[in-house]
DNA sequence: CACGTATTTGAATCGTTCTTCAATTTCGAT
DNA sequence: ATCGAAATTGAAGAACGATTCAAATACGTG
């Protein structure tokens, strides 16, 4: 029994727990208990905290998803070479492993969401978001004059970030031949054709 | 209650009805009355000839693989240009719609495959089918001079595939700006660059 | 057409999970 | 240091799903 919180820690607690314990037993499959032991408590304590359970997990979910994206905002934020950024972006989409935490709870969301609408919104909004992002770079760095469209740079991002998802999938599933390295390069060799730039990952 | 049939009939039903109840609660949401109301049965009767539901759920996730991916050769299997083919492919590898049975189904085991190793290599075995079927387009068109590809067949070939999965997870979530048309009209600005032919869909 | 077998039912049982709630404990405020 | 409110427990009960199995039934076969 972990020792008693205020309202607001305790329920900071309990959205990670809901993280880890959906990561263990998926979304669909999370029990009340698996949060509560995760959480080091009982069910009703988890139940005093929030009376439905499928509120958490959205919660959990999304708390994730902001995580997610704002570690992709934090790794560009200092860097100002947009080629530079490009490719940090694409390696900050990718899982770092197939164990990697973060890409696994939005992979989780990709079956729900066409049954559930609040996941549905947060994916798609998800989407949205990391596409505004490339954009940004993508449209900063032709007006540097350091890249060369080849197209529209909203259907790049697009499909930028769709080859960043699908990876995260292959990845996951442990594809045998695609580890982080291969997707993070065939999706570079897009990102070149498309833009025109040799894009090196800078060593630092 | 539906009338009395064979053991070899009755799987197949249950296979079809554990298909549908699975894309209305979710792979880890199916519960045996589910699958035994889809088929007109008691629970009993699904236990007679599935003792274990999660073989039946892995069943038929498999019979809805093989289907979606005959579909797609046999779309192809009486075209001979390797552009038409190449467009046909593309528009096949997406939902027709949101509600799309043939994507929702393989959607479904993007979350599971992270934890659950038999449907990480049924979702692994199909990407590489896919990226098979894609790369016999890329070289037969290059061979015949059709196509000038820029690169590697096979990382465009896993590009491609990559692409078609990720779309088809933002099309299933309702993205409200992206749905079959748009999707493959990305997918295809791709395909253009990395071919130099223009892909035109042909009419027929 | 009657027999025997394979299929299906329906009910009983068991285990699990959710839910409720009175009792207890801890902590902060006074 | 004490009081009171908030958090947590643990047990009891309700609901649900899986599992088992004897009985009923339909079907093919001889």
């Amino acid at each position: 029994m972990s020792s008693r919180k205020s309202r607001a820690d305790r329920r900071v607690d309990l959205i990670e727990a809901a993280r880890r314990a959906i990561l263990r037993h998926g979304t669909q499959g999370v029990h009340l208990h698996h949060v509560a032991e995760e959480a080091g408590l009982t069910s009703g304590a988890v139940l005093y905290h929030y009376p439905d359970l499928s509120e958490l997990l959205v919660e959990a979910h999304h708390a994730g998803m902001e995580r997610f994206y704002e570690l992709r905002v934090k790794r560009i934020a200092r860097l100002s070479d947009p080629a530079e950024k490009l490719v940090v972006t694409i390696r900050s989409g990718l899982p770092v492993g197939h164990d990697d935490q973060g890409v696994r709870l939005l992979n989780e969301l990709g079956g729900a969401a066409a049954r559930n609408r609040v996941y549905a919104v947060l994916l798609t909004t998800l989407y949205d978001r990391q596409v505004a992002m490339y954009q940004t770079i993508l449209d900063t760095g032709a007006a540097l004059g350091v890249f060369t469209l080849t197209g529209d740079s909203v259907v790049i991002s697009r499909n930028l970030v769709a080859l960043e998802d699908a990876y995260g999938y292959r990845i996951t599933a442990r594809h045998p031949l695609i580890g982080p390295d291969e997707a993070a390069e065939n999706i570079l060799t897009y990102a070149r054709t498309v833009t025109g730039n040799t894009l090196q990952a800078a060593a630092h």
